[in-house]
DNA sequence: TTGACATAGCGAATCGCTTCGCTACAATAG
DNA sequence: CTATTGTAGCGAAGCGATTCGCTATGTCAA
């Protein structure tokens, strides 16, 4: 089996989060959402699917009709795979570099900070 | 003054990292290590250039010859926006999952840990 | 059965990014 | 001067991603 490192496309990552956010859906409602989105007609939401199924980024059950399809990878994997694919392409492979900056990008909660407190002193256990 | 929140596209992204790791140079310089890269013709360099220099990604000094060009944009900058942008489309708008994320991607030494050990506390006192 | 509407699929047009061939001109060596 | 080499630019081809028109089939109500 050979496995897949190319990244969702932009209009395949809204189609994903849409499948993220609402779980298995028919075409039908992921249309609903990609048209409110950005006016898509609805054949290319039909194409779109049937293109992610061939990379494999969507499965569908077609023994119910409509059709449901769900996504193929969770939100953490998309995620994973993009930020290694950042980490390579802009801050030369370091990821401490991105985690720096997407600190100073973020607003975080006490409790957030806390669970990042939390997550480092794990990481320092581990060692 | 309209500013472009357009992200740099894969091969304005590898020009970028050439002009931030050798600094401000000729085309004959950033076209040796792109051809190096992926062995791409001079043209191709050049031509990129030229799209670059219109979409405000580079800038360059046409009193010297050969011209010289420069990134118009810091990593820093570039690297934001990239975070923001991922943050948006796959982890609806919240930097912290991204942050976590990204830390289990990393293998941080002690320093690096201590680093962001510190940035947090800053982060809470600015509250 | 027939008409209306939902579902599914396919091929081709379109679009933006990337690549390159060809041309032009300047600087330099012979 | 003339040939060679370095620098710069432009238009169009090529490519993958996206969009959509058209067709086919299924389902359901009258």
């Amino acid at each position: 089996m050979t496995l897949d490192n190319s990244l969702p496309t932009a209009v395949e990552l809204q189609i994903l989060r849409i499948l993220w956010e609402h779980g298995p859906s028919p075409v039908r409602l992921i249309h609903s959402r990609l048209h409110a989105e950005k006016g898509t007609n609805y054949s290319t939401t039909v194409k779109m699917l049937s293109v992610m199924l061939e990379k494999q980024l969507v499965t569908r059950d077609e023994n119910c009709s409509p059709m449901v399809y769900r996504a193929a990878m969770t939100r953490g994997i998309a995620g994973r795979r993009m930020i290694r694919n950042l980490v390579e392409k802009v801050y030369d492979g370091v990821a401490m570099n991105l985690v720096v900056h997407a600190l100073k990008e973020s607003k975080p909660t006490d409790k957030e900070l806390e669970a990042v407190r939390k997550l480092l002193d794990e990481m320092e256990k581990r060692k």
